[in-house]
DNA sequence: TATTGTTATACTCTATAACTATA
DNA sequence: TATAGTTATAGAGTATAACAATA
């Protein structure tokens, strides 16, 4: 139909049907990664847009809710961020009263960093809706094949 | 050994720990996808890097070689970037005589991307490294448990 | 009226180098 | 000398609005 009234002239090199295909990529398991994990993410931020939260401030606070005093340059290492373009990460939540940081009276030059009571009930909020998402992918998959996804991704964790 | 002779005061609340906790964040399907993601797209970048090629303009030469003639939008789309960022994608490519732009006699608004001779030399030359990828993440995983990630990666595609 | 390709613009994420204060 | 945190800067990816040419 949509290509029914064409006129097809001999220099006309054009496609006429309508899927594109994606060709040999959709066989490596190196775009599908990126694709799927593209969809999920978009996703997830949807999800967490209206607690004005982006998915790195919300990791970050899960890792110092689960570390709490941790050491800024470690929390950094930990989210895989450069400690350079971490700070204004720290700065912004601080800004906002969810975190706090304390100069270390061990070692001066670090800060540790702490939840304060917002950043807690923030944290809580963006977890129920981490879980929902995380539920919804369950329910794609089965509570087996969640956890053979979750397993044999991370045998990939060491390429390169 | 590494807080050995550290003095802690009163007020100290840094944490004394190395390894720092993912807390949840590890057993969350979205998290693990990105975190993973993120290492295999960083591995392949590193092997593109010496073609002087960047993941999406690899992905632009495949989809191009899968649907020759197809239209600059449709290309736009299956590989999900916009038709205003995708612009500049196909302009570089063109200056590099990878790629070429032909109006459509069909439908003069549009154009139908081609390689060009150059465009599939180095497509062939990207695709080896991509291809070598391939094999190192199928040696992590065998090929049984390759074929079944990207089995679960699939129904994954349509989470929201 | 709607669509294709385009420009302009802004925001996020990421990478690197250089600085300071402390160790 | 080395490390923690910081600043400055630049590149790449992404999102939206508006426009000209064409359907």
């Amino acid at each position: 139909m949509r290509t029914s009234h064409r006129h097809r002239s001999e220099g006309d090199t054009d496609r006429i049907q309508a899927e594109i295909s994606l060709g040999p990529l959709a066989g490596y398991v190196g775009f599908m990664l990126r694709r799927i994990q593209t969809t999920v993410f978009s996703d997830f931020i949807a999800s967490l847009g209206e607690l004005d939260l982006r998915p790195a401030q919300y990791s970050l606070l899960e890792v110092i809710d689960a570390n709490p005093g941790l050491r800024q340059s470690d929390a950094a290492a930990a989210l895989g961020i450069q400690k350079a373009n971490f700070v204004a990460l720290v700065n912004e939540l601080e800004r906002r009263a969810l975190v706090q940081r304390r100069r270390s009276t061990a070692d001066r030059r670090s800060y540790s960093l702490h939840l304060q009571a917002r950043g807690r009930r923030l944290l809580e909020a963006a977890r129920d809706r981490h879980d929902a998402q995380e539920s919804r992918l369950r329910a794609l998959l089965g509570a087996q094949d969640r956890d053979r996804l979750l397993a044999l991704l991370n045998r990939l964790a060491d390429v390169s």
